[in-house]
DNA sequence: CCGAGGATCATCT
DNA sequence: GATGATCCTCGGT
């Protein structure tokens, strides 16, 4: 069963806490790769650390779509990161996903990741994507549609907040979300 | 176990 | 021309 656009319409704290236990998913040409979200980020209107803050460019266009919308950004000249647009569409807001707990493709994501070390498969937002084969290409795809979306999921642990990891502004924020005593999520 | 530093480039100033 | 929602390696302890 696969999350429709409400999901993704309600305010963006109460998504990026509700991805928690849901299961993203990508049905490539090799084959299907997918992981349990285990930890989230939002990025919100007027928040200092949004790729958004300063208004729409080319390059956050994506994050003022309709929500269910992919924004996948290119970042430290190596990495891409994936994040879920949320809330009213045209309000520039996002979830980030920082992690996830592999559970189909594990091979494949072994063979991307160039490791054999299941705990290093998804733990960290660029991580993530090079296990999933996500890249640029999927910015501004709809989570709608059958190549990449997330699937209803049980979500077994309870939830703990904290502040975002790697930002400078916006630090004092509680806008991180993570699966209490999940051994994939990217820090503690 | 931990911290420092390098890789590498699109984007914005 | 500087910076960044990161990751990996390497060296010291």
């Amino acid at each position: 069963m696969k999350l429709k656009q409400d999901f993704y319409a309600a305010p963006t704290l109460s998504v990026a806490r509700g991805l928690l236990g849901h299961v993203l998913v990508h049905r490539g040409p090799d084959g299907t790769r997918a992981g349990v979200i285990v930890e989230t980020e939002a990025y919100r209107e007027n928040d200092p650390a949004s790729h958004a803050f300063r208004g729409k460019t080319p390059r956050n266009a994506a994050m003022f779509g309709p929500p269910g919308t992919a924004y996948v950004y290119f970042i430290y000249g190596m990495h891409f990161c994936f994040n879920v647009v949320s809330g009213e569409e045209g309000c520039g807001e996002a979830v980030l996903i920082r992690a996830l707990e592999p559970v189909a493709g594990i091979p494949l994501m072994q063979a991307a990741r160039k490791t054999a070390n299941i705990k290093l498969l998804c733990s960290g937002p660029a991580r993530l994507c090079q296990a999933l084969g996500i890249t640029g290409a999927f910015n501004g795809a709809s989570l709608t549609g059958d190549q990449i979306y997330l699937r209803r999921g049980l979500r077994k642990q309870a939830v703990v907040v904290a502040p975002r990891i790697g930002i400078t502004a916006g630090r004092e924020l509680p806008y991180r979300f993570y699966l209490a005593g999940n051994a994939f999520v990217s820090r503690k």
